[in-house]
DNA sequence: TCTCATTTGCGTACATGGTACCTGAATGGC
DNA sequence: GCCATTCAGGTACCATGTACGCAAATGAGA
């Protein structure tokens, strides 16, 4: 009766262990999640059905349904699930590039590991409890510096921006590889390579031929390449900090 | 018999009119990616199955795959159609920041009247022609100043992650009411909304209901939001540029 | 003009997906 | 021990991408 209206997935608690009539729940959200993490970790959210979930855990497709109201629900609760991982400090240290590296490390760790999390975090908008933690935690340490609470939101959408599309591309086409049931060097030598030398050998993008015969970033270990596009991330952060509106204290 | 090595979509070029015999192609490729494109613009790209596609066209599913090697590859097309759209100057007009400028508010009016656009582009490598051509634009803008071509390709990429994730941010709940079915007023009170209320309410992340209460920007027009985004990148940008390596004609 | 190899049009069919609905089994309060 | 309530999960429906096969069209060579 209570499900008539759809609302959010974080306003439909899971049934309680309540004393009241009715058989009892032999899974739970929990449970449910966990499994779908672990076949989408493995295999790719595209193996996470339904079916293939009930599968697991030994039961039938519908009976998740009593858990979860949709499939995108239950990816909302993946998200979630995966953002748990990032341990972070309780709040600001002082040192604001310092907490915002480890920041980023720790993200881009768990959407290493998690490699359909960024994908599906940046293609709907989702607001889980812990994805609201790492949020603040972001926010935090720029409200320590003063900074009016637009500005600072500003300044985390920058730094996730970076940090959503430096992860896509360090995972990209390996994802896109085993999307396609290719192995990964044959995709990148028989499938994109082909039309990248036919492009390079016409000649019609001058730079971006520069960008892929003259790179010295290409032969970088990713965690290079991240820790580079990072730092300069911060520079442009700290660069633009001065620039910003007056903190608070002044402004009064 | 060409077709055994799967390859990227534009090393398969279209059947052409030749001479020799055979029926005569009663499609196109461009014309099947136009109406996929203004299938996906009134309905979403999820509305653009192939049956639909081809039913429009008045035919049969089958026949799109002589034209189409996989639906896939369809995206590839549809992306880089819309990419078309992007008009701009032969090359760098000595204003880096108009240039940039004016790809950015481009770039934001087709991903706006193509609202599967940015989804697509983001959710997958690809690398046609067209995409190709804003891209070399871009680098251009900052080839100009003499910067390396690594650091041009961080502070396009740079660019086009703001540009993205505002575009993204601009369409987010508007797509994400369409997908679900509710009307997008709808959608913001009963779905979002209480949820966001209870956040609130609850206390747990102060800084996030600054955010949401006391910002300024958000009761600003789209566009203006949009502008303001963009010159604090611009002003990042600008504010890197100094600092990056320096350029070729210094370095020799 | 008559083959005939070649290429397109497209109906049929299959596997796989989300999920609505319904029946039966479990459970605890009265 | 009855009964309202809740869960388990089978069956079923519809939509999707696409493999396969055959008929229709087409033009070159005879």
């Amino acid at each position: 009766m209570a499900d008539e209206e759809p609302t959010s997935i974080w306003m439909q608690p899971e049934r309680q262990e309540r004393s009241g009539p009715g058989r009892r729940p032999g899974y739970s959200r929990e449970q449910i999640t966990r499994t779908a993490v672990r076949i989408a970790d493995a295999e790719g959210v595209e193996a996470a059905t339904m079916r293939r979930i009930a599968g697991e855990l030994g039961t039938g497709a519908m009976s998740l349904y009593r858990y979860v109201p949709r499939r995108d629900d239950l990816f909302d609760l993946m998200i979630d699930l995966a953002m748990s991982e990032v341990e972070l400090p309780d709040g600001p240290s002082g040192d604001w590039r310092g907490d915002l590296a480890l920041l980023a490390r720790r993200i881009r760790a768990t959407g290493l590991r998690h490699p359909w999390l960024i994908a599906l975090l940046t293609s709907r908008p989702t607001l889980g409890p812990h994805l609201l933690r790492v949020h603040e935690f972001a926010l935090g340490t720029f409200d320590e510096l003063g900074l009016d609470i637009d500005d600072s939101t500003g300044l985390v959408a920058m730094l996730n921006d970076y940090l959503h599309s430096a992860i896509r591309r360090e995972i990209g086409w390996l994802e896109e590889a085993r999307r396609t049931g290719l192995d990964p060097e044959r995709w990148k030598r028989d499938y994109m390579g082909p039309y990248v030398r036919q492009v390079v050998e016409s000649g019609a993008f001058p730079l971006f031929n520069r960008s892929v015969l003259d790179s010295r970033t290409a032969h970088l270990a990713p965690e290079e390449r991240f820790r580079h596009g990072l730092d300069r991330i911060l520079d442009a952060i700290a660069a633009l900090i001065p620039s910003l509106r007056p903190p608070r204290a002044e402004r009064r």
